[in-house]
RNA sequence: GACCCCAUCGUCUAGCCAGGUCAGGACGUCACCCUUUCAAGGUGAAGACACGGGUUCGAAUCCCGUUGGGGUCACCA
């Protein structure tokens, strides 16, 4: 049997962290079983559904690299198949119209809820004589569900779940404009696109028993389930708006990088013994349904920090330099010089050490790029008072002499003429990166010099020491 | 309220199913080392089996209960 999972999500929002890895558990599954992984969006709620949420959603996987096989499955488009399948439910004597108004209902679930039973709406019409039904009144199609017994779900991620049939009521498949439910839906859809594997969040796990009922109805078989608990928040509630960035569009805007992200929600809720930092190749050799945890997690930014930092430190340098020069562009207004190109990528080892995100390194490594005279940050600028100066035309008289530049050669005739005048090494280099860089922070100095080269070292230096003899 | 699910360091988790480990790792925190700043790296430290009963020679592991957390209860998806 081919394996086939499924990723159905709704498009009224942007891809939401928690379905990010909904669909990367479902992707993982059908990878590691050479199956396929399809896409459904059930945009059946008109009012809802947007195009450009839809787009959100497309472009949030593509940027996570989850393909998906095929063409994505519009559930809208479906809606006749559905209603059909309803139909044969009638014929069957599976289903039956019911004609309550809404009204009723409310006082029936409001009744039900006083006497404490799960079962809200109570059969009114179930065997009611068709020939009472009102004329004015357009009905619904309700399930013929079991009275009594129960029934199962073995999910492959909770185990075996049970629920007494007498807690499910027959729910409506068709609503009264003559539309499918999404309940009917999902399982005509679900059945129809021969899915094998059900990978959800666990809100549908109270879903899984009344779709079974379907599947039983209709005489199909039913999918293996895996439902899969929530991410939460760091206060351990839902993960909602209030804890922030909600879309994978904002983590990436955050700066990071999609192999980050994708081993963090790969790493949240499954494990493979150990293992914290691997590959999607690798986890899709030892993803199993098994390994889920079956308790919810709560999301950590600092862990994926730490995760985004590590896979930037690996990232090549033409790449690295390819994803954050649109970024120093957009700091700098305009396109980078050859020249700025040449230096950001010269300069990206001693950047990618220090960075966390794209968006940090990109911030870093701004001051490689700006034009001379360099604007000092506070702290610079406070290194660079009178007695920064005098050490820093100790570096300034001692680099001129410097033939051949690089880090080593830099380094060398700094650290001489350290030591000749006494002085720790640090109290010239200091004042040296806050010339430089205009910050108090930065790569190894010598780096940094060679990186610039000697005609813009010298030149920065000279705009401190020149605007002080002025 | 009813039904369902869950419960190991602050967080993510290994270990549980097939009882016997100083309960392991990672992130974070702290200290030290390295050091031209900041990182990275290295070393070390603090830090957990929710509680109560069983079963057993022995329980994080099996059973029951309590407490706590979560989810679902629509003619939404």
């Amino acid at each position: 049997m081919t394996v086939v999972t499924r990723f159905a999500p709704s498009p009224t929002g942007f891809l939401h962290i928690g379905g990010a890895r909904t669909a990367l558990f479902n992707w993982l599954y059908a990878r590691r079983h050479g199956g396929r992984f399809l896409l459904r969006i059930e945009d059946t709620d008109r009012a809802r559904s947007t195009e450009a949420a839809k787009q959100a959603i497309l472009d949030g996987l593509d940027w996570l690299g989850l393909e998906w096989d095929g063409e994505p499955v519009y559930q809208s488009a479906r809606a006749e198949r559905h209603t059909a399948v309803a139909r044969n439910l009638l014929d069957a004597g599976n289903a039956y119209r019911c004609y309550c108004s809404p009204e009723e209902l409310v006082a029936m679930r409001e009744a039900a809820r006083k006497r404490g039973s799960g079962r809200l709406y109570d059969g009114t019409w179930r065997d009611r004589d068709p020939a009472d039904a009102p004329k004015d009144v357009s009905p619904v199609v309700r399930l013929k569900a079991p009275l009594d017994g129960v029934t199962v779900v073995d999910d492959a991620v909770q185990g075996r779940v049970t629920v007494r049939n007498d807690q499910l009521d027959d729910m409506v498949l068709l609503r009264a404009d003559g539309t499918p439910t999404y309940m009917l839906s999902v399982v005509v859809d679900d059945h129809d696109m021969d899915i094998t594997h059900i990978v959800r969040g666990d809100d549908h796990l109270t879903n899984a028993f009344r779709q079974s009922l379907i599947y039983r109805a209709m005489g199909w078989a039913v999918p293996a389930f895996a439902h899969i608990p929530l991410i939460h928040g760091p206060d351990g509630a839902k993960l909602s708006k209030r804890h922030g960035a909600l879309g994978v569009d904002a983590y990436r805007d955050m700066g990071f990088p999609a192999e980050a992200v994708c081993n963090y929600l790969a790493r949240l809720g499954w494990s493979h013994g150990d293992d914290e930092i691997f590959s999607m190749a690798q986890a899709t050799g030892w993803f199993d349904l098994e390994d889920i945890g079956k308790s919810p997690a709560r999301f950590d930014l600092a862990k994926l920090t730490s995760l985004s930092a590590h896979y930037i430190r690996a990232m090549a340098d033409d790449r690295l330099a390819g994803t954050v020069e649109p970024l120093i562009a957009g700091r700098l207004a305009g396109p980078l010089t050859d020249t700025q190109r040449a230096r950001l990528i010269a300069g990206l080892p001693g950047l990618k050490e220090r960075a966390k995100s794209l968006v940090d390194l990109a911030d870093s490594a701004l001051f490689y790029c700006r034009p001379r005279p360099l604007e000092a940050d506070a702290k610079a600028a406070k290194l660079l008072d009178d007695s920064g100066k005098a050490k820093l035309a100790l570096a300034r008289n001692a680099l001129a002499e410097v033939e051949e530049w690089t880090a080593d050669s830099t380094e060398a005739a700094v650290r001489a003429t350290a030591d000749a005048a006494g002085e720790k090494l640090g109290r010239i280099a200091q004042p040296l990166r806050a010339a430089l860089t205009g910050r108090t922070v930065s790569p190894g100095i010598f780096e940094v010099l060679g990186v610039l080269g000697k005609p813009e070292s010298l030149g920065r230096i000279d705009d401190i020491l020149d605007r002080t003899a002025a």
